[in-house]
DNA sequence: CTAAAATTCAAACGAACGTATGAATTATTG
DNA sequence: CAATAATTCATACGTTCGTTTGAATTTTAG
């Protein structure tokens, strides 16, 4: 039973660091916290992954992997159905950020937790982090972005991947949720509200990327 | 001269300490890195500040006194301009993100470099700077909320708090600019689009945040 | 069952961290 | 000019960090 006890030890590694990754951050975040939490035995961490960053690099890539995967999946399924015609927007920005956002709800992808750690990260400074991500993400993006190109051939391509990297922003501070400003918790509004935050989230968030996607053109 | 001194070391801490902040993040710039940098004893930063958490706050404070001041002071006026009449929405976004924008072609209120390490800071997960931040904005936040209330009487206020927090987020991270995901620079776009990414992004920002504080409710 | 491989473990390493101290230096004040 | 206060400085403290080591233990394979 080595191997199931191995494959414990790492994956209680993994969804410890995890966890304490998103709480307090990479640099934040100790292997002595990791591995006491997890409890297993501090140098297993570099048993089993090498270094510190290579357990962060880990932890990022046994999602990414899926989301990656699952978001081409629905690309290709929704190029494959429309044949020669263009996808509509709202059809491409669904399949790109309905794919993360339905991650919240599979505690087995890593459910908010992941998310949250996925959406700070993205503004991390760390370069072996940039540098992971970058390369983790950009072939689905380029995938997802000529879509959009070939969806609104008479929008300006700069404008398009700007409005890409908003509605990333949007979304990932969504996500992150920090609560940094208390806009959400302090509004003194209905108390129903207070409950439904997490399964409305994604159809409030769609309206407004929409929105922001179809707005008119500044002029410059 | 001993005043002016030390009014010199007190700055030129400061400015290094929020440039190697934004570089390296919190936990990643040490307090000799920034001593050294700034050409100043390491034991200064405890003298002049008290600890590098202090020293923290204050790289804030000083920015976020004049961003407080200046945000008040345009949603007054246009208050005042309009009487009893409810302002138009596109007036306060641009009143709150476009003051906001300023900053970053003005060196003296620290330019890009504070940008950039105000939208990272807003995800940071890391206790004091989460209090110390949400204490800042509270009060500039509520007021331009209540605006926005005002402004859209027939939009649910939960919703209305939910498109502020999107456009913050769209905001921060457009700000942040990590090129985490290289999506501004590797679009393939003509070369004067290189050029003009600073000065015409307030624009294109504006349009996409009204266009999503705009966009259709979402049916539940 | 036994030898080899994989994993766990306690302990230690040097380096870097934030902070504190007290003397030395510089500036202010009367 | 003398005293007093403010600031700078070199140095050190104790702690925590990520990583390494080699022996102990467990699992796998012939």
């Amino acid at each position: 039973m080595a191997e199931t006890r191995s494959v414990d030890t790492r994956e209680r590694i993994l969804d410890t660091a995890e966890r304490l990754f998103t709480a307090n951050g990479f640099d934040g975040t100790s292997m002595r916290q990791i591995t006491g939490a997890a409890e297993v035995n501090l140098a297993s961490v570099n048993y089993h992954f090498g270094s510190k960053e290579a357990l962060m690099r880990e932890v990022f890539r046994r999602r990414l992997a899926w989301l990656n995967t699952e978001r081409l999946r629905v690309l290709d399924e929704m190029e494959s159905k429309a044949g020669d015609k263009p996808l509509k927007p709202s059809q491409i920005v669904e399949g790109f950020f309905g794919t993360l956002l339905s991650m919240a709800q599979d505690e087995s992808r890593g459910g908010v937790t992941f998310l949250r750690l996925l959406g700070r990260t993205l503004t991390d400074p760390a370069d072996f982090i940039r540098t992971f991500l970058a390369d983790e993400y950009q072939e689905v993006v380029e995938r997802y972005k000529s879509a959009l190109f070939k969806a609104l051939p008479d929008v300006p391509r700069a404008e398009i991947a700007w409005r890409f990297h908003f509605m990333l922003g949007a979304t990932s501070y969504a996500i992150a949720g920090t609560d940094a400003l208390r806009l959400v918790t302090d509004w003194g509004v209905e108390d129903e509200d207070a409950i439904d935050r997490l399964d409305r989230l994604p159809q409030r968030l769609m309206s407004f990327l929409l929105g922001g996607l179809r707005a008119p053109l500044p002029k410059f």
